[in-house]
DNA sequence: CCCTGATTCGC
DNA sequence: GCGAATCAGG
């Protein structure tokens, strides 16, 4: 398999909706998971959480608990004889940046949701938060993830729960669940029929049938030459429709 | 053991 | 550019 568009851009949704290497690989096909990340970072998305990063991350955080103010190490390509394009920050009058995120806003949730809407690039500018977990289906749609859903409190039916019968065909037939090794086993009708059930009447002491069925199932072997035909199989010959 | 992503390195 | 092998954490 070959990297072609298609298969690029998939694999570039389903890394930043945060799929799992694994699953892409895997829905992609033809591909390992380690095929995915290498072409992953080729194609340069990778921070990601990973475990070895979430590991330092971790480490880093426990070991400067306190908000230190840490100059940016980046310096984004600014020529040497450049002149400076940012003057020095201000003296100690100016008041420092210690609430950091501090104004933001609620972030009313309110999508309208109108079920027509939902196109290929459902994702907005989403803030910079914690990685969104999307799971990826067969195509690349991104299914909803479980923050996503807004618990539709559920309306508490006050209704008196009734056992659901399994269908008025069947309701008095001995249904696959009803077989012991008291009734009739033999099979009434095809797998998969509707009234598809078992005889259900009282066994023939030690055998799996009731007396009658037990007269179809245990015949005594008869001399050559004199056999009947002999009668269908429950699950003999085929379908009559 | 399983899983994860990151990295290396021969092809 | 590709991806198996390997590493390292959860």
């Amino acid at each position: 398999m070959s990297w072609t568009d298609e298969r690029i851009a998939t694999l570039k949704k389903m890394w930043e909706g945060g799929a799992t290497a694994s699953q892409i690989a895997d829905e992609l096909g033809g591909v390992s998971r380690n095929a995915v990340i290498g072409k992953a970072h080729r194609l340069g998305l990778k921070a990601r959480p990973s475990p070895v990063k979430a590991a330092e991350k971790k480490a880093a955080v426990a070991k400067k608990p306190k908000p230190a103010p840490k100059p940016a190490p980046k310096k984004p390509q600014v020529r040497a004889d450049a002149p400076p394009t940012e003057p020095a920050p201000a003296p100690s009058t100016a008041p420092p940046p210690a609430a950091p995120a501090a104004d933001r806003k609620p972030e009313p949730q309110a999508e309208p949701a109108t079920a027509s809407s939902n196109q290929a690039q459902p994702l907005p500018n989403r803030a910079p938060d914690l990685p969104k977990i999307v799971s990826v289906g067969p195509g690349g749609f991104l299914r909803q993830g479980p923050g996503d859903q807004q618990p539709p409190i559920p309306p508490a039916p006050p209704r008196r729960l009734v056992p659901a019968k399994p269908s008025p065909e069947i309701a008095d037939k001995t249904s696959l669940l009803d077989l012991s090794e008291k009734v009739c086993r033999w099979p009434m009708g095809h797998p998969g029929e509707p009234d598809f059930h078992f005889c259900g009447t009282a066994v023939n002491p030690g055998f799996p049938y009731c007396v009658e069925h037990c007269g179809r199932a245990y015949q005594a072997q008869l001399p050559r030459g004199s056999r009947r035909p002999p009668p269908p199989l429950p699950f003999g010959g085929p379908r009559v429709r």
